[in-house]
DNA sequence: TTAACTGCAAACATTTTGCAACCGT
DNA sequence: ACGGTTGCAAAATGTTTGCAGTTAA
């Protein structure tokens, strides 16, 4: 009955000890679209279990990026931001003129970066790259 | 007599007004090749004027960021980092091990950023990127 | 002179942690 | 039953701020 998360699963599947708190924030993490911060998961998991801690959801949160089923963002703004994991890696475009975000990813500037990371004596284990750009039409009037 | 900081003449340029604890900051900030958090900057203005406190260099870095003067980076590791703003430009990849920033300038990364915003309408006018990697010796050993 | 700046300490925001009680396996 | 997990509150960070005294212009 109870609907079992996508999170959950792999959870499962690892042997984690899931106890209510953890199945609580497993599913709030599957059903977000966005990324939400801690207090963000926090207050969405108190909706289904109102007793739950903030100090778990911390826990939690930083168990299973530990485990590669989170990544961590750091966008600034003071708190980091989470989202699920998934294989498809990807990097965003956005657009300053209306704040539309683009996702894309290009083999080439992965491979690149490897090689930079190489050539300096480290090994490449995570990168951050946000592109920022204005419509081109806009710009043939100016600026 | 005293030395004026390639910082501090850019304050004055803009009619800042010139505090011996700004002109120390500033000279600090100038003398600095690396990217010195809040506390580093601190202890090097410390070590010139013993009676400033960590209080004025939080003001003053902001106050300089904010001018345009200095650059801000969030390199986790819990503070932010600074570095006087030039306009060439480069990327940075981060020892995670060491917290050691190495500055990069790679073309053919920046025109394939600028080829994928072209593609999707764009023109780029800005972007971030960060490479975070690990020292290969110590892979060798484990991981 | 006086508006802006500084030092101090307290306040804040985010995250981690010690410990006793609790719960999944 | 046992060891991992939780809740709570306290601590640890990094940063900002209120206020009274100081200083650059």
């Amino acid at each position: 009955m109870t609907a079992v998360s996508s999170i959950e699963k792999i959870c499962i599947n690892r042997g984690m000890k899931m106890t209510g708190q953890r199945r609580v924030i497993a599913q709030v993490l599957s059903d977000s679209d966005d990324h939400p911060n801690v207090d963000e998961v926090y207050s969405r998991a108190s909706g289904i279990d109102p007793k739950i801690s903030i100090a778990t959801v911390y826990r939690t949160v930083r168990l299973f990026e530990e485990a590669g089923i989170l990544e961590k963002h750091d966008f600034g703004g003071g708190s980091a931001r989470y989202e699920e994991a998934t294989d498809d890696h990807h990097d965003h475009l956005i657009n300053v003129k209306n704040g539309d975000v683009i996702e894309f990813h290009n083999e080439q500037i992965e491979s690149l970066q490897r090689k930079i990371a190489e050539q300096k004596g480290l090994r490449l284990i995570g990168h951050r790259l946000e592109l920022y750009g204005v419509p081109i039409d806009d710009d043939e009037k100016g600026q």
